[in-house]
DNA sequence: TCTGGGGTCCTAGGACCC
DNA sequence: TCTGGGGTCCTAGGACCC
């Protein structure tokens, strides 16, 4: 048995956390540069607020219903799942821990898991204040499904045993409902008639297999019962690392452009270092804003390898700012831009080069330094001044509330 | 006026090897 | 008349997830 815990509307949960008035109320929290619509409280979604909707679209429906808007603030959210999964894995033998608001947990030998769920979910809210919904069944694809009936009771849990049972909700089950299947995928599905999770079962697997390829497949067995996608524990190291943004107020004078490109250059060694890893190779991207067809459009990318695999800030950004120049072309307004590494290794078992020269010694205590400092002191006390230095980095957050948790000036006062 | 950020996996096709 | 068989690696593109 496998249990699927996912925290119910996660980023507008942790700001109610600290503003308990807001219960009840319509919420959302919006993505960067407050553009659309990344959580939504279920009164939120109630009056029609889309996912990933861009909010100046919905102005109106805000003012009305008077809507509570948040930045987003992820150096809370990120402490406050820590948190909550440090309560949901202890006395687990095994879980997985799938993204900032789930985690799959091995339930084999939990006799009752039913009450066991109903426990659980208690603890955490009371420990954390954050509502979670709790899905079991026997493969993650079903505990999954299981996860998405658990968010309509008012228990917050369902469990998944009984096979008459699980063939009649799947019956009910919207394709689209399916971890696995997308929005085109749905589309194609639907167009052959496969409109329910129970109509894509009785299809024949080789047709499922040429339409969805083989990880379609695996999800159909994993609905029936036949498991496919094991429990991933332990954090594995990331295949690439990336820091992009969209600008505020875009951006089209070179010197500007490399300063951002050199930020994110440094954002991502110092993700890198973190695992800890080197990279092989780096690329960089920008590109106009895509919503004003009728400015001149224009997308560059372009990738380099480094000679051998680097992980300090100076390399890194030396070669994002030579992919840089490859692409950029002066005469356009940018709206995006990004940093990717990839061709991550272990630090340990980076190959070093016959010939290299580098003094990798003196540059790693450097870095660590770099890291150390920066670590205690605030992010960019110390930083590279091809990155700028009065650059004060502008993402629009006009609705931001404070780090209660991560940063001392913003505990919470409380008068007895 | 205003539209996010960060990941994963699979496949087909091309280029290459012996 | 008639031109093999078995591999690897890389990349772009397409799908998905939160």
């Amino acid at each position: 048995m496998i249990a699927l815990v996912d925290c119910n509307n996660f980023y507008v949960s942790c700001e109610r956390v600290f503003r308990p008035h807001l219960e009840n109320k319509p919420v959302a929290v919006l993505s960067n540069n407050d553009g659309c619509v990344i959580a939504r409280s279920n009164e939120s979604k109630a009056l029609g607020l889309k996912m990933g909707e861009p909010i100046f679209k919905k102005r109106e429906l805000v003012r009305k219903h008077n809507i509570q808007l948040f930045s987003s603030n992820f150096a809370l959210y990120g402490d406050i799942s820590k948190r909550v999964f440090d309560i949901v894995s202890r006395n687990i033998p095994a879980y997985e821990i799938y993204s900032i608001d789930e985690a799959f947990l091995d339930f084999r030998g939990i006799k009752d898991p039913y009450t066991f769920a109903v426990h659980l979910r208690k603890k955490v809210k009371k420990c954390t204040g954050i509502p979670i919904s709790i899905g079991i069944s026997y493969t993650k694809t079903l505990s999954k499904v299981a996860g998405y009936l658990a968010k309509k009771s008012p228990e917050g849990v369902s469990y998944l045993h009984d096979k008459k049972q699980i063939s009649d909700i799947l019956g009910r089950l919207p394709v689209d409902e399916i971890w696995g299947v997308g929005m085109r995928y749905a589309i194609k599905l639907k167009k052959y008639g496969v409109h329910t999770a129970k109509n894509l079962l009785e299809c024949d697997e080789t047709w499922i297999r040429k339409m969805m390829n083989v990880v379609g497949l695996r999800m159909v067995r994993e609905l029936k019962c036949m498991s496919h996608f094991n429990l991933e524990e332990g954090r594995s190291m990331r295949k690439s690392i990336c820091t992009s943004r969209s600008f505020s107020v875009e951006v089209s004078d070179y010197t500007q452009m490399s300063e951002y490109i050199s930020m994110f250059a440094s954002r991502c060694s110092e993700k890198l270092r973190g695992e800890p890893a080197c990279a092989r190779s780096i690329s960089v991207f920008m590109y106009t804003n895509r919503f004003k067809p009728k400015a001149r459009q224009y997308s560059g990318y372009f990738s380099m390898d480094f000679h051998t695999a680097a992980s300090d800030t100076i390399t890194i950004t030396k070669l994002a700012i030579e992919c840089l120049k490859k692409i950029y072309r002066s005469g356009y307004s940018y709206k995006k831009a990004g940093v990717t590494l990839s061709g991550i290794i272990p630090r340990n078992q980076v190959q070093l080069s016959l010939f290299d020269s580098a003094d990798r010694k003196k540059s790693d205590t450097l870095m660590q330094t770099l890291d150390k400092i920066n670590g205690n002191m605030g992010r960019d006390i110390l930083k590279l001044s091809s990155s700028g230095i009065n650059n004060k980095w502008k993402i629009g957050k006009e609705r931001l509330s404070p780090c209660y948790t991560t940063r001392w000036s913003d505990i919470l006062s409380i008068r007895v």
